[in-house]
Formats: C-alpha cells, structure tokens, sequence
RNA sequence: GCACUCAUAGUGAAAUGGAUAUCACGACAGUCUUCGGAACUGUUAUUGGGGGUUCGAAUCCCUCUGGGUGCACCA
C-alpha cells in the first residue's frame, strides 16, 4: 500500500539519521523515541535520544543534543528544514515546504487507500461482536458493542487483514422460554404490523414472563416445562411460537443491522454450538474437565491462581453457556481457521472469557495466542433519563430512531428532497450516535445523556460530517473557476498541513491497540485545524494565486475525513 | 472477602515515560451572514490521598480512598 514511502516513513528516516550518527560516535544504539511534540512550534517530530543516553555517557544532554546536531546540519535531506534544540535537551525536525507539497501530492495518488498499511497483511481476522439475544430487545450494550466491533474491523482491514464478520445469538435458554410464556399469555400480535413493532412486542412479552419467573412459582414450573420443550421440540404449540418469535426478532435486527451498516459474514447460534460443546467437554471428563456435585465443571485456579472454578454442564446434564463457547470457538477455527479470533463484548465478560479460553489453550494449545477478548465499559445514563422519546424503555433501537428523528426536525426546511432528507437522517443520526462511544477509549463506561449526544457541534460526529460537506462545498464551486496563473504554492505552512500528513500514523496506532478512539480524536482535531484554515482563508477569488494547491489540500483533507470517518463506520454525506 | 477494571477543569473526554497536561461542552466576551453559522476568535478552570522507581510520572510499582464488574450449575 505504501510504495512511496517519503512521506509516512519520515519518522524512520529521522530515527535512521540518529543511528548512524550514534554508529559513528561509536555509541551502542537503544531504544529512544521520536514522536510529534504537543505543539507545533517544537517542530513536527522530536526525539529524546540525548536524554537517554546523557547519563550513561556521563554527559550534559544539552551538550551531547548539540554534538548530534551539528552532525545532522551537515547533511540534511530535503525533507527537513531545521533542526532545534529545546527543552531538557529534546531534538526537534521542522519538516519543510517540499515535504508537505509532496505529502499533499501523495494523498491524492492513494484516494480511499490513504492511511493503509501492511500490518497485518496476508492474515484473516475474524470479528465476532454485536450478539443480541433473539426474543430479547436490541439494546444499548449491544448497539455499543457493534460500533466498537464495525470499527475494529474496519481498522484491522485497513492494515491488510481480510476480515470476516461474525455474530452470536442466543436462540435458547431460559430467556427464550420466559419470551413465549408471555406470549403465549398475552397473545400474538398483529401481523401485519412493521416487522419492528413485532420485534417490540415480544421484547414486552419477555419482561412479562421474566417478571412472572421471579415472581410467580406456578408460573416458574411452567417456563421451566417450556425451556425443555424448546430443546426438545415435542411441542407443537412451542414450536409454532418459537419459529415465528424467532424470525420476528431476527429480522427485525437485520433491519437494525441495515441502518448501521454492518454486514456479517456468519451468524452462529446457541442452539448449533450447543452440542459440539457438549461433546467435546464430555470426551474430556478427567483430563480437562471435572465432576463435582453432579456437575461437570473446570478448575480455573488449578492453572493460574487468578481464575476461578465454572460450570460447564449442570447437573441436569445441560449444558451451560461455557460450553457453547467452546462449541462456538472451535467452529469458528474450523470453518475459517482465522489467524486471530477476536471478540468483542462489554467487560463483564471479562472474567469468565478468560477461563473459557484457558479451558480451550488446554485442549488446544496452538490456539491460546490466537483468541483475543476485547472488552469494553458499559452505557449508563445520567440520572433519571431511562426512558425513551416516546416514553417507552430506551432499546438499542429507539436512540437510534430518536437520534434520525431529531436530525429529520433539523433538515426539514432546507432546500432538499425528501429522499435527500431521509438518507441525511440517517447517515448523521447514526454518526451522532456512533461517535459519542467511539470517541472515548474502551476501558471505562460511557455516561450516555440523550440531550448532550444531540449536540451536533464541537466534539460530534456531525460536526465532522458538517467539515466534509463545507470542504466538498468548495470543490463543486471551484469547477467554475480558471486555474491558469494560479499555481503558485504558499511559502507559509498551515496546521492543517502539519495534521493531514499524520493520518496513517493514527492509523497504525488505533489498529495496534484495537482502540478505535486514536482515529476519532485525530479527526476532531483535524477537522478543527480545517474550519481555522476555512475561517481565515478565502480560496475562490480571482486573484488568489494559490487556488491551485489550496484546492488539493482542501481535497485531501476531503479524503482524509472521508477515510477516517469510514474507519468510525461513519458515511460521509454529500450534503447535509 | 478475593479478582478484574476505572479515577484528569463545573460536565464529557485526550495524552507509545517527555517539554508550559490537550480537546469539546458550559459560562463570559467578540467575529459575522461567509467558498454552507451544525462555523471561527479570545477568556475561564484540571491529574483522588500518600509513598517509591526515573534525568523526567496523569502514565510504571506499592499503599490508602472511592465508583463499576465478576466470583458454581443464567446468558
């Protein structure tokens, strides 16, 4: 992806300028770094390598900083202007007008492959993430889990892998039960109503008999009779019902799926993973796994003092949600032997992945550097605002059509046709809410406020849709415009500049970590540095004899967002 | 009780061990109707407490405090 490497190996070739002066000083290199200081006017890249080696050359860093950079001053390639000493002894390299001209160049050779890169190439990942519980509502932990998990996705693509998708639901077990009992005490539904309101209907009827469970000990018994039924499929009347809830609340996600705009490759199911599990935890009574008390269960803290004993089959000889686990697992390799599983879930899976996964390195040791459990906090809301628009309890689904609706009341009286006004809705309604959990990292909770995450400016999602579309704005007015005597390229260098070059090396570092918010931050401020280039410079008049270039810049900044806003899971629209 | 995880302006967040801790919201004061104001400029305020490692700590280690989560037949 990268063949011209001048622009996005500049900090290689700094580091590699260092070690040969180091070489010739006759010093024994090690690790020192070379990042972007915070601010722009300590240059564009930094290094500490003084500092590091100060002490053990029993040298002032100031003094030994000098020394190498007088060695620098003697052969500077063109892509760097000055170098400066600062600080404690920092090195710092101001990149030169040529090398953002040329980076700007760049970006527009590499269109949509610009911030590519070759870190995973030739491998095959596979993403599990979103898994919503059929009979259950589509909630907010799950529409979270699917922002982080398109995201990670997306970003792992970009470095080379060829990604499948993959989703989990749990289409038996005690909730399903609990599901129809309700139906079956409050009745079916209208079907002629939308395949979401359904989908709502039987979300209610769960409640229903989750309340009933609890509650209710006559009603307990007859859930519990109903839970066997759906394993066994002897009745005709719990079949009937569990079909047709079933592809209710499937299809209903599948609509869900369709606005956020992800497309799995597989779906697994609880039912199907069941009893590969079961077979595989049963051949390994003795060796692996243990009876006690009738069950068979794993002895985690056998293996590593920090994990804990779990039940693997109950003593009903059924088996529990460890087990389908293993089943899902070992499919997963089986079908796809992807180089890496990763799976996406909010953290308090955290502690029970890690002795599934222990169980399965035992069984299958080639496997244990290939899991990865990514986990992530969870959505609370600010006090007293758990309920949705229409007064319903918030779902995964209802932010979603609140969050399109208000952006539906902003379009309104623009000059736009309705189908314009409805796919706007949609493409930003979604960004609003996809950036509010992307921009934070994953480790701690998001506190969710309906009002605040409406708020399209500033740190938003729209505000950089709103940036893409102002950019864009300019490139269709710049068509009328004559380019002749106006190629002249500015002697001064924005911010702007010094940000758009920096694109793939987020990019890096947001697949490195898996954290998805390396990209959303660098957008924003991005997109910041181009409204301050917006607001103070005016490109189309006629005696700018800058257009030229400005226009290029303008257009891959366009780019830039347009490609990290894909790796949010965020359209770009045309207008908005 | 044990384990995991988190703690940064009034609020929400950012910062591969680096320089004067950034960004947004809010508040206050301006720009201005523009190549699209969902914009820009300025002011304001911050690393939970205590030790340690280091030339250098929001970051690493120890400890205390305070949230969240998980710890046997749910998923």
């Amino acid at each position: 992806m990268r063949e011209a490497l001048d622009i996005d190996s500049m900090k290689e070739k700094i580091e590699n300028l260092i070690k040969i002066i180091l070489k010739n000083l006759e010093i024994e290199s090690k690790n020192f770094s070379i990042e972007h200081p915070s601010d722009f006017k300590m240059g564009d890249y930094s290094t500490n390598v003084a500092m590091v080696f100060a002490k053990e050359l029993n040298t002032n860093p100031k003094e030994f900083a000098l020394k190498i950079k007088s060695e620098l001053d003697k052969n500077l390639p063109k892509e760097i202007e000055k170098v400066e000493i600062a600080g404690p002894g920092f090195i710092n390299f101001y990149l030169s007008r040529e090398f953002f001209t040329k980076s700007i160049e760049e970006i527009l050779k590499q269109k949509e492959n610009w911030g590519k890169n070759n870190l995973s190439k030739g491998m095959k990942i596979m993403v599990e993430y979103t898994d919503p519980n059929p009979f259950k509502p589509f909630h907010i932990g799950h529409l979270m889990t699917n922002a982080i998990g398109e995201s990670i996705s997306k970003i792992v693509e970009f470095s080379g892998a060829k990604i499948i998708r993959a989703n989990y639901q749990g289409d038996v077990g005690p909730h399903v039960a609990k599901a129809i009992y309700g139906i079956e005490k409050s009745g079916l539904p209208d079907n002629n109503l939308p395949i979401g309101d359904q989908a709502q209907y039987i979300g209610e009827c769960y409640a229903t008999g989750s309340n009933l469970y609890d509650t209710d000990e006559n009603a307990k018994k007859e859930i519990e009779v109903i839970n066997k039924k759906v394993y066994d499929k002897t009745d005709d009347e719990v079949n009937k019902i569990y079909n047709w809830g079933r592809g209710v609340t499937l299809e209903a996600f599948e609509e869900i799926y369709k606005i956020l705009g992800t497309k799995f490759n597989h779906y697994f199911f609880e039912s199907e993973m069941a009893p590969i599990g079961e077979k595989i935890v049963r051949e390994n009574i003795g060796k692996v796994f243990s009876e006690s008390d009738g069950a068979i269960v794993f002895h985690g803290e056998e293996h590593d003092t920090k994990l804990h004993t779990r039940v693997f089959i109950n003593s009903q000889g059924l088996p529990t949600y460890e087990t389908k686990e293993i089943g899902l697992t070992i499919t997963k390799f089986d079908k796809e032997n992807p180089d890496l599983s990763i799976v996406v879930t909010a953290t308090e899976q955290a502690e029970y992945m890690k002795v599934v996964q222990k169980a399965i390195s035992i069984l299958h040791p080639d496997l244990e550097s290939r899991m990865k459990h990514i986990t992530h906090g969870m959505m609370r809301f600010a006090s007293g605002k758990m309920s949705s628009r229409k007064g319903n309890v918030v779902t995964g689904e209802s932010l979603l059509r609140d969050s399109m609706d208000i952006v539906r009341t902003k379009v309104e009286d623009r000059e736009l046709t309705s189908l314009e006004k409805e796919s706007i809705s949609k493409i930003v309604g979604v960004s609003a809410l996809k950036y509010s959990i992307l921009k934070s990292s994953l480790g701690s909770d998001i506190i969710y406020d309906f009002e605040k995450s409406i708020s399209f400016d500033g740190d938003s999602g729209p505000y950089l849709q709103y940036t893409a579309v102002r950019a864009n704005a300019i490139l269709n007015k710049a068509n009328n415009f004559d380019l002749q005597n106006k190629k002249e390229i500015p002697d001064y260098i924005t911010d702007l500049e010094k940000f758009i070059y920096q694109f793939p090396e987020v990019v890096d570092k947001a697949y490195l970590n898996l954290e998805p918010h390396h990209v959303a931050t660098y957008l924003t401020q991005l997109a910041s540095s181009f409204n301050t280039f917006y607001g103070n410079t005016k490109i189309l008049e006629e005696n700018n004899i800058h257009i030229t270039y400005q226009l290029d810049l303008v257009k891959s900044f366009y780019q830039t967002m347009k490609n990290g806003l894909y790796l949010l899971g965020i359209e770009t629209p045309e207008k908005m």
